[in-house]
RNA sequence: GCCCCCAUCGUCUAGCGGCCUAGGACACCGCCCUUUCAAGGCGGCGGCACGGGUUCGAAUCCCGUUGGGGGCACCA
């Protein structure tokens, strides 16, 4: 599972690597997952793919443990160089000592000149004064009292190496320039920063995007929010719109647009401009984005898009009674009508499902006085009338007037009938693609029913 | 508890001292168009958290308060 906020921050760093002309590197944190579920790194490759970012666009994905020797022989530099100790208490002694479980380690060890050893922790010696400013290109200096930084944990008492460590290692061997990256982060980056410092490197510099949030403002959690991407492409988003809805997550392209093209947002982005406050995920604007995206679609692409859903398998349909010449003219009418791919299905299903599937609700609704005699009037003006949508439309106006109804009224019974709902696409249209005997089967069946003859 | 971040309509945002009677988008509500439903057009509702400064002038700068969030492991 690859949560959108990930995609955010993946889109955030690849327009910002584009617009500036560097190169994006991807890299797996997780190492228990990337080592244990291969399939995991699968997912968000695919997930960065379905979004345009195919491994072209990035180096790697770079996974941690794949570096182990640089990062040992970093811990035992620092060692040497006295920027570092080896420790032997446990969290209990210090709490033991500190009487806070809440306060960060004591530096109980730090002069006691204790040599490595098995259980043996190495922590790194923090500045006693002074203080570590981070200079973040989103929101400006943060300063952090070194009195404050605890004296953190290099490598654990069987000598492995924590993240931290790990991570800054790997970015200097990468040449990293740019660290951009969730807020949730920006509480390490001092350690991290005095990490670069003391291995003798020039910090790149830092951006700590704001996280997003649900709607009890909380940061959002693959557990609680529904939030995957691949979710949202197996629901119908078009990648493209998902895109352009992310980026507009914390950051705005000039002028009062919100639809740009990617290569446009691309040349406007400037990390100066990212809003450091935290952002809500809203899926109706995301639906509305969509809608748009779909809409700007050419006819022929919509057809493509939607194929996932008209499969056999997918749709409700018997695979043989589908006709994709019969979907191609329907598609047009359905492609202002949809929010989301899969709503295509309820809208062309009448015309491939061998009966149209009655909605009861819908039925009661439109089967009223006087339906069946309506239902009947309109079967024998359809039987010599010529087969299309405005001749369709002028005799059953004429049989609505008889009644006294307006062609929105007179309409719904032959809608029901003939689709089962009581909305859907264009009646007439519909109609002159279902052609004439079915229309007509479907009308007299309908009118059975009502009557209950059936 | 400690450290840090954040604060403009319900939501995403524009705004970077006078162009603000605070603009746009989504959502919501009307009207128009109309064979249903959409789409489209027009309009409406709705906001600078609060209190102090600074300034001729503050949504914009400073301080504080309040509120929200994140981080504090021999996790990643």
């Amino acid at each position: 599972m690859f949560h959108v906020g990930g995609a955010r921050s993946v889109l955030f760093n690849w327009a910002f690597a584009l617009h500036n002309g560097g190169t994006l590197v991807l890299r797996i944190e997780d190492t228990d997952a990337a080592r244990n579920r291969p399939e995991w790194i699968e997912g968000i490759i695919s997930a960065l793919a379905w979004l345009g970012i195919d491994e072209s666009q990035y180096e790697g994905p770079v996974l941690q443990s794949d570096n182990l020797g640089k990062h040992t022989e970093a811990a035992q530099r620092l060692y040497a160089q006295g920027r570092a100790y080896y420790c032997d208490c446990t969290r209990a002694d210090v709490i033991a000592r500190t009487g806070d479980e809440h306060r960060g380690y004591d530096g109980f060890c730090r002069d006691r000149g204790l040599e490595p050893g098995a259980g043996r922790a190495l922590r790194f010696r923090t500045p006693d004064e002074g203080a570590t400013v981070i200079d973040d290109l989103v929101r400006g200096k943060t300063v952090f009292e070194n009195s404050a930084i605890e004296d953190f944990v290099l490598a654990r008492g069987d000598g492995s190496i924590l993240f931290l460590l790990a991570n800054v290692v790997d970015d200097m061997d990468e040449g990293i320039t740019h660290v951009l990256r969730s807020e949730e982060h920006l509480s390490n980056t001092p350690k991290q920063q005095l990490l670069w410092e003391a291995l003798g490197h020039q910090p790149p510099a830092w951006g700590h995007l704001s996280i997003l949030v649900n709607e009890k403002r909380q940061k959002i959690s693959k557990r609680r929010d529904r939030v995957a991407l691949e979710s949202f492409r197996d629901e119908g988003y078009l990648p493209t719109a998902m895109r352009n809805y992310l980026m507009l997550l914390g950051w705005a392209p000039r002028g009062d647009r919100e639809i740009v093209p990617w290569n446009e947002m691309v040349a406007e982005f400037r990390l100066e401009d990212v809003n450091p406050s935290p952002a809500f995920f809203d899926v109706k604007k995301l639906r509305a984005f969509n809608g748009e995206y779909i809409r700007a679609l050419t006819p022929a692409e919509f057809i493509a898009a939607c194929q996932p859903w008209l499969a056999p398998g997918a749709a409700p349909w018997p695979a043989e009674r589908f006709d994709p010449a019969v979907f191609a003219e329907l598609a047009p009418l359905a492609q202002t009508r949809v929010a989301v791919l899969p709503e295509v299905v309820a809208m062309v299903d009448f015309a491939f499902l061998p009966d149209p599937v009655y909605d009861e609700a819908a039925w009661a609704k439109a089967m009223r006085e006087p339906a069946a005699e309506l239902l009947g009037e309109v079967a024998a003006a359809y039987e010599n009338v010529p087969w299309l949508k405005d001749a369709l439309r002028e005799r059953l106006e004429a049989v609505g007037a008889t009644y006294g109804l307006s062609l929105g009224k007179a309409q719904a019974p032959v809608r029901v009938a003939v689709t089962g709902r009581t909305v859907g696409l264009p009646l007439f249209e519909s109609l002159e693609v279902l052609g004439r005997t079915e229309t007509l089967r479907r009308i007299e069946a309908a009118r059975e029913r009502v009557t209950g003859l059936a």
